[in-house]
DNA sequence: AAAGCTTAAAAAGTTACTTCA
DNA sequence: GTTGAAGTAACTTTTTAAGCT
C-alpha cells in the first residue's frame, strides 16, 4: 500500500490548524503538524570553523527546504541533502541507545530540541534501525563462517582417524597379537565446537529466523 | 469465531548526494 | 581536477500487526 510522505510544502499548508497532538496508535489520524518555524541547525558557543560549515550546510538546505521542497520530482531542482551535524547526532544516538523506536510525543520533542522536522527524525531512526541490522547480521555472518572452519576442520580428523582405526583393524585381524600395542587415539565423541550440548535441531521444531542465530552462537 | 478490509508503523529496498582517499 | 568507494539522508515499496465490520 502506498503511504503519503509528509511533503514539506504541504505539511507548511496544513500546519496552521492541528497541534502536536498525541494520537491513539493505528488509529486513523491527521497528518503529522510541523512547526512552522525554519528548521535550522544547531547552533552551539564556541562553534569552529569546521562546525560553522555544517551548520551553514544545513542552513542552506533548510532554507532551501522551506521555500520549494527538495523532492527531485518538483521543479527540476535536483533533490538536496542535510548533514546532520555532530551534535545532532549525538543526541540522536543518546537516545537511540535506549530506545530505537520512537513515539509521536517522543518524535516531536526530539525534533524540536534538534530543530528539524519530526519526519527527519523518523528517518533517522529508519536508517539507524537498518544499520544495525546490517551490522549485526555481517557479524552472524562472520560467526558462521568461523563454525563451518571448525566443523570442516574436526571432519577432516575424524576422516583421518576413521582411516587410521580402519588400518588397524585390518592390521589386527592378520596378526592377532598387535592388538596390545593399539595407541589410545580414538577419543573424538563430541563436536568440540558444540562443547557436548544437544544441537539445537534435536528437540526444537525447525527454527524461526529471528532464532536461528541464537541457537547458532549459543552451539559454536 | 473466522474472513476480509483498512490503517499506521516498521522493514526492506533504492536513489541521490557528500566526503574522502 | 577526476574517479570510485563508502556512508548516509531521503525516498518508495512491501510487510506486519492491530482494529473494525
Amino acid at each position: 500500500m502506498f503511504m503519503a510522505q509528509e511533503e514539506p510544502g504541504l505539511a507548511l499548508g496544513l500546519s496552521l490548524g492541528s497541534g502536536a497532538g498525541h494520537h491513539h496508535h493505528h488509529l486513523p489520524q491527521p497528518k503529522e503538524a510541523v512547526p512552522l518555524e525554519p528548521y535550522l541547525s544547531l547552533s552551539l558557543a564556541g562553534a569552529g570553523a569546521v562546525k560553522r560549515e555544517e551548520e551553514e550546510r544545513a542552513l542552506i538546505y533548510c532554507s532551501d527546504d522551506l521555500v520549494e521542497g527538495y523532492n527531485s520530482s518538483g521543479g527540476g531542482g535536483s533533490r538536496k541533502k542535510l548533514r546532520l551535524t555532530k551534535d545532532q547526532t549525538a543526541l540522536l544516538e543518546d537516545h537511540f541507545k535506549e530506545q530505537s523506536t520512537l513515539s509521536h510525543k517522543q518524535k516531536a520533542s526530539l525534533a524540536r530540541q534538534l530543530n528539524l522536522r519530526p519526519r527527519q527524525v523518523e528517518v533517522w531512526f529508519q536508517n539507524r534501525r537498518a544499520r544495525t541490522k546490517l551490522k549485526q547480521t555481517e557479524v552472524d555472518c562472520e560467526l558462521l563462517k568461523r563454525c563451518c572452519e571448525t566443523l570442516t576442520e574436526e571432519n577432516r580428523r575424524l576422516h583421518r582417524e576413521l582411516q587410521h582405526l580402519r588400518a588397524l583393524h585390518h592390521h589386527q585381524h592378520h596378526h592377532p597379537a598387535a592388538a596390545f600395542f593399539m595407541p589410545a587415539t580414538a577419543t573424538a565423541s563430541v563436536c568440540p565446537s558444540c562443547n557436548g550440548a544437544p544441537p539445537a535441531h534435536a528437540t526444537d521444531r525447525p527454527a524461526t529466523k529471528r532464532s536461528f542465530f541464537a541457537t547458532k552462537s549459543a552451539a559454536c
